[in-house]
DNA sequence: AATATTAATTATGTCCTACATAATGCAAAA
DNA sequence: TTTTGCATTATGTAGGACATAATTAATATT
């Protein structure tokens, strides 16, 4: 098929789109910030020369997004918006297909690989005595088995998440683990009773001792020890 | 302030709201998939006896992140989310605070540093020759010289992240970069005169002959110093 | 004068009806 | 068989009306 080539092509962004544009603009060019008040739907729309209902509809876009919160009888005003929200209602729905969901779990791996100076620069006393009891707690359970627990695993680490002091990544971690555990569950059947099958086994106790008195160095290198069997699964794809 | 035992709670959620937490029971129950078709507006309308209006927000809520796409004279079919969508949205227009911005920092920090068996699983000869290339024309540039390009790291990592072949880590690292860019460029003024104060220099070729010749701890290590001035400067905060 | 109550106003939330528009499907003509 | 024209379809847009929660102002009570 041979392009016209003297023809531009027709713009075909919706009233709404243009709408949306415009009101970017008008922020920028205002210069407006976080809970700052903006002008009042019937004023954009007289301003713009549309109905209310396309102006609404650019609105609720942004509403959806967080960029702007309304309220009854005062109006809206521009709010930072939730970066997580979103992510945690495409979960909600369950719709990501799998190359997501493995996308998804690898970079979970990632983030546990990556978080050890963080973690070193920002661990409390009060932060290794919870750790500390929860491993105890989960020797009691374990009983000297190199079984694999999900749900140790979930709480272990969550706790280290807690601990790097990064409200994102915190609130990142949230939703990485039903994707992990829904992956872990459905995903890779041979998970379950996951027996280490080389190298010597870091335990939780292992990273703790290591996280109360090494190196963020050593602590990488016991945390890949531990995260071996779900990269083992993975690298081999 | 006593509370009242007695007296239930009053529903605030708004029409819209129902509407669609309403929709998403429909989907699930009916177990329907990315790519399957969803009634029409009024269908909907119908059936929830509601009015077109209120059905059309609930889903543009759901159109704006991604769960739905509607087609003129066809109607909607469910679709994977665009999980980092919003997320550019949320960039756009300039709306993160100080704090999301440093958390972002950091993040981008955490998957530097985590990403080494990804890379080193999935390099490919081709993938080793552009880096070299971008490391040479970066040597020719810097002469000798410990001072820190902002805009060669960019290059050279964006094509690490490129690297890991995980779709997903790659569409959030475009988006990580300007956050990257901007915090460096406006929140750390002594960036850009920036010198290695301590340790030994680890330079990209260091670091891509490691990765054509060595071991990923040996790459989590080098990738350590050499993310040195970013890692000092947020730790100390 | 201070406080409580009521009324008025405000701006978003919801509803309704009508029409516009892009897209598809079908029938007729070439 | 291909092209054109028309009818139908379902979302997109418009405008008016009313509902509702919330704020402000006015009035009544103590």
């Amino acid at each position: 098929m041979k392009k016209l080539t003297k023809i531009a092509p027709i713009e075909n962004l919706s009233l709404v789109d243009k709408v949306e544009l415009r009101l970017k603009e008008y922020f920028k060019e205002n210069n407006l910030k976080i809970g700052d008040s903006i002008p009042k739907e019937l004023e954009f729309a007289q301003a713009m020369g549309v109905s209310r209902t396309s102006v609404r509809e650019a609105l609720l876009r942004l509403r959806t997004i967080g960029i702007i919160e309304s309220k009854k009888h005062r109006g809206m005003v521009l709010t930072q918006p939730d970066i997580i929200r979103n992510f945690e209602k495409a979960i909600d729905f369950n719709l990501l297909g799998d190359q997501t969901l493995k996308d998804i779990f690898e970079l979970r791996l990632i983030l546990e690989m990556g978080m050890a100076d963080l973690l070193f620069a920002r661990k409390t006393e009060q932060d290794l005595k919870i750790l500390d009891k929860i491993v105890s707690k989960q020797e009691k359970e374990e009983k000297n088995t190199n079984f694999f627990s999900l749900e140790n695993e979930i709480t272990f680490h969550g706790k280290l998440y807690q601990m790097s002091n990064n409200s994102t990544l915190q609130r990142f971690q949230d939703l990485l683990l039903p994707v992990f555990q829904f992956v872990h569950d459905n995903k890779l059947p041979e998970a379950k009773n996951f027996k280490y099958s080389s190298g010597k086994f870091v335990t939780h106790r292992d990273l703790l001792n290591i996280l109360d008195k090494g190196t963020p160095d050593a602590f990488r290198e016991a945390m890949r020890k531990h995260l071996e069997p779900h990269f083992e699964q993975i690298l081999e794809a």
